[in-house]
This record gives structure tokens, sequence and C-alpha cells, in this order.
DNA sequence: TCAAAAGTGTTTTGGTTACACCCATGC
DNA sequence: GCATGGGTGTAACCAAAACACTTTTGA
């Protein structure tokens, strides 16, 4: 993975940026054709796949690390993107700590401690991401979640994790203005809520629903070409999104 | 609040032992006499206060730092605590980074660094607790929530992000058990809802909706020396109360 | 005997679920 | 014209909200 000489300078310019021991891992979710994508790196020469991560510069707000490591992985920015737990058990690098045991000292090795990593979880729009693996990755790529790779370290477990944080928060925030296109129909939305819930939903209370939460416009053009009925498209009310974020959809008690 | 040498000693012994530039910060909430405590920490001869902390052993679990924080200070053990979020700003702790400044070489002073907190918050048994203060605190006492002094650092940040978090988890998770005591009243334990939610609820609807959950067991005994009716005794049915923090109480979709 | 607290049941209502019919389009 | 997908309305149902009366107890 790296030369001798490699490490040796990625690890002093490490230890000269980074915070020591932390990392940033982002399960970066995408919507096309109905499926729920995430997207992952695999390593240079190796069938190993791994989280788009990285490391927070030593005077680098938390948030804006991981705003950079999205940027870097798709070229976009100010998107939803949220810190939702931090993964710290001992053990969790070791594979990590000892993969340069024998090349450099430990002392001099940036990865032969033990990392804590921060897992952030952001919705990208799929379409005008741009997928850019980093400088030991030879391909960063959308894959089908349910047609993973099996992921390195505990990146299965920061997805899994990430996963149900996102099915939880459906249920009081808005989600969608970052998975879909400008327009879309009705239909497209309730396809992406089945798929990550995995679970059917109804057409006329979905719809009901969604439209109950005012933040919806119609536009009063169908979408045209598709075959069958034309459905109606309709774009996010930008200003009620937001205040729907922060208020929150509903609310028990 | 340390001499020269005795923070020598504090940084040798905690770079040898603690993970560098992490921490981790504990909300502690009690509930007594019809008010949410918390439990904060005055420092030696100053007018400062602080929530509970402490740092992470080289080879220990994060959950496991947080309990080892939460029994020093309390005595309690196995009780509910959950990492709600990480804290990093790369200002926050620069009032401490600088405390030490003239005293001791940065190279050697343990809190010369930016450090990141992990953000716990725990339910005990007010009653059982027995507050202790660390090493450099004077005092260790249960504060109304209403009633807290201005806390140090973004401590005040986390208090309020805890509580936030708190409320949320009302809605799809039974608290209460670690909160109360053995045997209460339903009168007492709505109290401790109104409390948390900074709002009056109706008696017969609560009732009926605990009731619901079949958490509760009725105790076929009256809570007696009271003025006016006395209140039929409840404890809760521990296996359906661990059933219910795992499946959640209800769930939207 | 009365005020204050606690136990219980009923009505109302609003939201969710379930379901059926009509409309538009391409083949 | 018919199969398919999309739009809309309504009845049934359930859970939460609102609300009133009775019981117990100490002062």
């Amino acid at each position: 993975m790296f030369t001798k000489q490699e490490l040796k300078e990625f690890c002093d310019n490490a230890r000269l940026n980074y915070l020591d021991h932390i990392s940033i891992d982002c399960v970066i979710f995408g919507f096309h054709e109905g499926q729920l994508k995430v997207l992952v790196l695999k390593v240079k020469g190796e069938d190993a796949w791994y989280l788009p991560g990285g490391f927070v510069l030593k005077k680098e707000p938390l948030d804006t690390a991981a705003n950079r490591i999205l940027k870097d992985r798709t070229g976009l920015d100010k998107i939803f993107l949220q810190q939702f737990h931090v993964f710290g058990d001992p053990d969790r690098s070791r594979p990590h700590n000892e993969m340069y045991r024998d090349l450099i000292p430990p002392e001099e090795n940036w990865f032969s401690h033990r990392f804590l990593t921060i897992g952030y979880y952001a919705l990208v729009d799929f379409v005008h991401a741009n997928p850019t693996p980093d400088s030991h990755s030879e391909m960063c790529a959308w894959r089908d979640l349910n047609d993973l790779p099996k992921l390195e370290l505990d990146h299965g477990l920061i997805l899994k994790t990430a996963l149900d944080t996102l099915r939880l928060q459906l249920n009081y925030q808005p989600i969608g203005y970052n998975l879909m296109p400008k327009e879309f129909t009705m239909p497209e939305l309730q396809k992406l809520y089945e798929t990550i819930l995995g679970q059917k939903l109804d057409r006329r209370n979905f719809q009901r629903r969604m439209l109950g939460f005012g933040i919806l416009n119609r536009l009063d053009r169908p979408r045209k070409g598709g075959a069958h009925k034309a459905p109606y498209l309709y774009s996010f009310d930008l200003k009620n999104y937001q205040d729907a974020l922060k208020e929150g959809l509903k609310g028990g008690w």
C-alpha cells in the first residue's frame, strides 16, 4: 500500500497537520434508479473496501473536516451532513496499527496507535456527485446498499449504525432535499422512503402525509415521456423545509 | 489549581496512561423532590464549576471509561449511560490550553493541546448516588436544573445538548427506571416527565399511556403517611422495560 | 366537613389506515 | 381498448385529548 519512503512522508506530514488518533468516516448516501447507494473506496491493488474518511486538521472544527472530506470525494458542498456516533473500541483499528509494524518504528508511525473515529452521514445528490478516489485508493464508487463489498475494520458497523440513524431521522425530520433532483414526482419521492425503510408504503397516504408537511411545491407541469399517466412534478419549498428541519415534523407528547 | 510539581506529575502520568486530546464529560441527571438535578463539580479555591469528566485509558473502551467516571463520582454502576455527541470546536478548550502556559513548557503540558470531548449522559438514582469530588475539586454536588452555576468551557452547551437529547428520548424510549426509587407512585413518575419536558401533563392520560406501555407493576399497597388519598405504589417490570428499551415505544411509519 | 390529592371512565376528535374509482397514456 | 401507472376521496378505526365524578384522608 505504501512504500517505506511514502509512508515516512505521509506520517511526518500527518503528525504535523492533523490531530493524533482521531479520524472521521463518512457514510455518504445517494439515491439513483430506485436504489439507495453508498459511496465506498477501493484500496490500490487490494480487494479492500473502505468508507470515505480522513483526519482533522489541528485547528479545524469537526464539521468542517467532515465537509472537506465529503467535498474531496464528491465535489459537493453545503449539504446535509451530520455527526452520529463515535466509534472507539480499543481494537477497532488494530489491523491498521499493525500494518506497517516492520516498515518503520512505531514512534514514527502515525498508524501505530488506536484511533477513534467520528461517524458522519451525508445525504447527497447522486447525479451531481463526482466520486473521486483519494491518494491511496484506485476507485471511488457508488455501491448499492444490497450489493456492498465487505468493508474493512468496523466500517460495516459504522454503515449499519448510520442507516439505523437515518431511519430514525425519517420520523421527525424531512429528508430528500439533498437526495432528490431539483424536480421529481411523488412516486419517485415515495420510492426513496420505501428504499430507506425497506418496506412498501401506501401511495395515497404517503402523498397526503408529504403534502401535509407543507414542504413541497407542486409545479404545474407533468413529467412527460413516460408511459401511462403523466405524474406532476414537485420541488421542495426550501424555506419550509429548513423550518421543518429545525422544528421537527411531529413530536410526541 | 496545580502547583508546578503536581502538574508535572499529573502530566507525566496522564501521558503514560490516557489517550491524548480526548476527554469524556458526563451529564448526570438525578431526580429529587420534584426537581431534575445535575451533578456538578467545583474546583478547589475557585468559583469554577464543571461537569464530571475524565480521560480514556489507552486500552479502554469509551463506554467503560464513561462508566468509570460515573462510578468515581457517584459510586453507581451499570446504569443508563449513553454517548450523545462529540464536542470538538478548536477553541473549546482554549482556556485550559493556556492555563499553565507559564508553568511548564507546552510539550510537557498535557493540557496544552486542543481537546475533543465525548458527551455522555446518565440517568441515576438520586438517593443512592454518593457525590464524590475528584482530586482537583472541593465539592461534588447536585444542582437544580433551574439553579445552575455558570459552567466553564462549553459545559453549558454540553448540558443543553444532553437535555435536548433526553427530551427526544422520551418519545421513543422508556425512562425512569434509573431515576426513580424502586417503588414510586404514578403522580411521582408524572412529575418526572413534567420536569424533564418542562410542561404539565394530564393526569389521566399520562396514567393510561404509561400503563399501556406495559412496563409497570402495580403493588397492591398504597403509599401511606401523606395527606389526602393514598396513591398506589408501582415498580418497573424490568423485563418488559428492557424490551421496550430495545424495541422502542412507538415508531412512525 | 371540607379542601386537596388520587382513582377511574366517557366523549370527542384528529390522524392513520385501508380501500375504490376515475383519468391519462402507450402499445 | 386495455393494461399500467397516477390522481383523488371516503369510511373505518384507533389512539390521544379533553373532561367530570367519586373516594380517601388529614386538618
